[in-house]
DNA sequence: ACTACATGCAATCAAATGGTTGCGTTTCTC
DNA sequence: GAGAAACGCAACCATTTGATTGCATGTAGT
């Protein structure tokens, strides 16, 4: 491993489920999905299947993985289920890309001073 | 669909990209590759390889995979290939999270003001 | 030229994914 | 209470994914 390599930290732990948030949204539908319920806020599984080119099932199971994600809650009401976005989960991802942006741009910083040096 | 979801503006189109980068993203060896390459800076394939629990092969198609959503290039040099991250993507994804991000927040805004009102 | 090293390519395989259909159950609404 | 609406469950299917192994190719260094 070359001296860069062994520099480069360890991965945290955290890191299974970050690739889980970001697996989650690695899907136009699901994308939509969390795109909608952000902007039109909480909504039943047939208004969301509405917007769609997919069955009702099929809307079901993605929220289903969103849900596990973290990245969505529901609750029952009545006949219906009424699911909303989870942000935090979504705050996370951004953390994580900020972090590594940051050691991106301090990498940068250090090939800037190599060459300068 | 209810007023709420009519208002639910339509996804666009780059929505297909963004779904690809998420989902490259979306998995433990390649977000250990991301982060690597960030904070270490640009690698061969051994040396990537060297960090992980899995074969050369399968890092090799990791980092393909990685190329494909646009996240890393790479670079023949002699006997070797170079990789490194291209960060316009992870930037993208950052403004897709904060776009939403913000609408959600917006969203919250208009809810409050409703119950407030 | 020979050897060791770094990689590419192809075949293969088990498991996960995304999607469908059909049917059962709970809850409104008349 | 009967029918419709909204959902959950299960079976099933095609494709993709993540990983492996074996072998071929190109490059460095001596």
């Amino acid at each position: 491993m070359s001296p860069r390599a062994a520099r480069a930290a360890a991965a945290p732990e955290a890191l299974a489920g970050t690739a889980g948030v970001f697996a989650a949204l690695g899907d136009r539908t699901r994308l939509r999905l969390v795109a909608r319920l952000c902007t039109g806020g909480p909504a039943s599984i047939v208004d969301l299947a509405a917007g769609q080119t997919v069955s009702r099932q099929a809307v079901s199971k993605h929220l289903q993985v969103l849900a596990r994600a973290g990245l969505a809650r529901s609750r029952r009401r009545g006949r219906e289920r009424v699911w909303r976005i989870e942000p935090r989960r979504l705050d996370d991802v951004r953390h994580w890309l900020a972090r590594i942006s940051s050691q991106w741009d301090e990498g940068l910083g250090r090939l800037k001073a190599m060459v300068e040096g």
